[in-house]
RNA sequence: GACCCUAUCGUCCAGUGGCCUAGGACACUCCCCUUUCACGGGAGUAACACGGGUUCGAAUCCCGUUAGGGUCGCCA
């Protein structure tokens, strides 16, 4: 039981949740899950100020979107609570009585609690970068003066990070505290704190941070920084965690598209890259890509309502939607793509593509095969694919024509736009009686326009 | 400025002294397929930052340089 490893993802409730506090978070879930551990989350909101419950909430559906589930913390309880720094006032006085009695700080003019930072040298193992040295008493703030004594209490009575941090570590039994790349110079003034609290010290892992692709550091609005923006726009939850999975890490195979146990089963922080990873959309674009196609149709259509829905398109039933769905599923790159491929399958009053309309419709011709094929057409008797196809093809040799001079106009016609699913399969699924209508529809309307 | 980390195609990874004339994926280019758009198939462009060592042999080990990132807060 004590070797029971627990480790956490801690964040501050800025607002948002961070592609990179994202894939802290399951880096260290994914740790958790492997050795069969504990994932616990905490939200650092040092003090009530701090404390906004709609940020929180961010972080929680985040993590949740991105199948990440905690064993303690906000929502869920545990033996370690409360899980907010914003509660745990009392724990923090105790733990400053104790460094207090070790004479290990002091309070300066300012009324601000100081901790005395040895200033030895200092080793550790980090479990992603190896040993790393440090001589504390080298550093030096940017004018070149020894490094300052460590605030870890303002005079109004509020904590500073390093010390609640370490602390709250501490107290909820953390083993390992896998973080991001800008702690690790943090990090031998944390082992400072536990060494003074006589607190047994975790051991430590930092993953690279994420950069934007072109090196700059990734800023809140930076693309792609907020997991909300791919809930919001769609992407597949799994697609976003495959992605994060692979900025860093690797299964040492040529695999890309894996699922979350295949992960949890390979993981091993020592496999974390060092290097920083340079984010970049269009693989995360891709993988979301793999993800709906290995989607069955009941699946990307569930996917897809929401955005349906949004467009207002009056589908009717589920079971209306779904073969139109099929017909256009494998067009899809991105789910809000959807209802602009099947609007004209649920409304007579379809658009006309303005270029679409002139390159085929208008050409010299186009206006006679759509009379000989909605001809041709009226006496179809199976309405389905193949029929159409073979009468179509059947037209087009009576006219000494290219089926291709049919089925452009036709399916302009049939949909006001020059781009869409295999003509054949479209008709079926419109149906007899709408198609020689929008026949009908189309050539009046360009007998209107005199052509 | 000091300290710490890092350095393989544009990007993400593989590579842990010989299997590397460096492999896969995304992106890009070209060709094929094709009723449009996609898909698919095929081909291609493209990297070991630089300089010294160590070694019979280095992308892999060591040192230096350069470059990038991080920290040095009464932010987290």
């Amino acid at each position: 039981m004590s070797s029971e490893v627990r480790v956490r993802f801690a964040p501050s409730p800025t607002g948002m949740l961070h592609v990179g506090g994202a894939r802290t978070a399951l880096f260290n879930w994914l740790y958790a899950r492997h050795m069969g551990g504990k994932f616990l989350l905490r939200i650092e909101d040092t003090d009530r100020a701090r404390h906004v419950e709609e940020a929180v909430q961010v972080i929680v559906d985040g993590l949740r979107w991105l199948g990440l589930d905690w064993d303690e913390g906000p929502e869920v309880g545990g033996d370690c609570g409360p899980y907010f720094q914003s509660e745990r006032g009392a724990v923090y006085e105790r733990y400053l009585e104790r460094l207090q009695a070790a004479g290990a700080v002091y309070v300066g003019e300012d009324g601000a609690t100081r901790f005395r930072l040895p200033r030895k040298p200092l080793e550790f193992g980090d479990m992603v970068r190896g040993r790393i040295f440090v001589d504390r008493g080298k550093s030096t703030t940017p004018s070149g003066d020894p490094e300052p004594d460590m605030t870890i209490r303002r005079a109004d009575g509020s904590w500073i990070f390093h010390f609640v941090n370490v602390v709250d570590d501490a107290e909820m039994r953390v083993t390992h505290v896998i973080r991001g790349e800008d702690h690790l110079s943090n990090t031998p003034k944390h082992i400072e704190l536990y060494e003074a609290l006589g607190l047994p010290v975790p051991r430590f892992g930092h993953i690279p941070l994420i950069l934007n692709r072109d090196g700059s550091k990734m800023s809140k609005r930076d693309q792609g920084a907020s997991i909300t923006a791919y809930m919001e726009q769609g992407y597949v939850p799994a697609a976003v965690r495959n992605y994060l999975c692979l900025l860093g890490w690797s299964p040492k195979d040529d695999r890309e598209k894996m699922d979350l146990a295949e992960v949890v089963e390979r993981f091993d922080p020592a496999n974390i890259n060092r290097k920083a990873a340079h984010f970049d959309l269009d693989k995360c674009n891709w993988l979301n890509w793999q993800y709906l196609v290995a989607m069955s149709v009941e699946e990307f259509t569930d996917a897809s309502l929401p955005w349906i829905e949004r467009a207002g398109i009056a589908y009717g039933s589920r079971a209306a939607l779904l073969p139109v769905v099929a017909l256009i599923k494998e067009k899809i790159k991105q789910l809000p793509e959807v209802p602009g491929w099947i609007d004209y399958f649920f409304t007579e009053d379809y658009a006309y593509d303005p270029e679409a309309e002139l390159k085929t419709l208008a050409k010299p011709g186009a206006r006679d095969r759509l009379v000989q094929l909605e001809a041709a057409y009226q006496a179809v008797e199976a309405w389905d694919a193949a029929a159409l196809e073979l009468q179509l093809k059947a037209t087009a040799v009576q006219q000494a024509c290219k089926p291709a001079e049919f089925i452009h106009p036709a399916r302009v016609a049939v949909s006001g736009r020059a781009v869409g699913p295999s003509l054949y399969h479209m008709l079926e699924v419109l149906g007899r009686d709408r198609v020689l209508a929008r026949f009908q529809k189309t050539l009046e309307r360009l007998a209107l326009r005199g052509v």
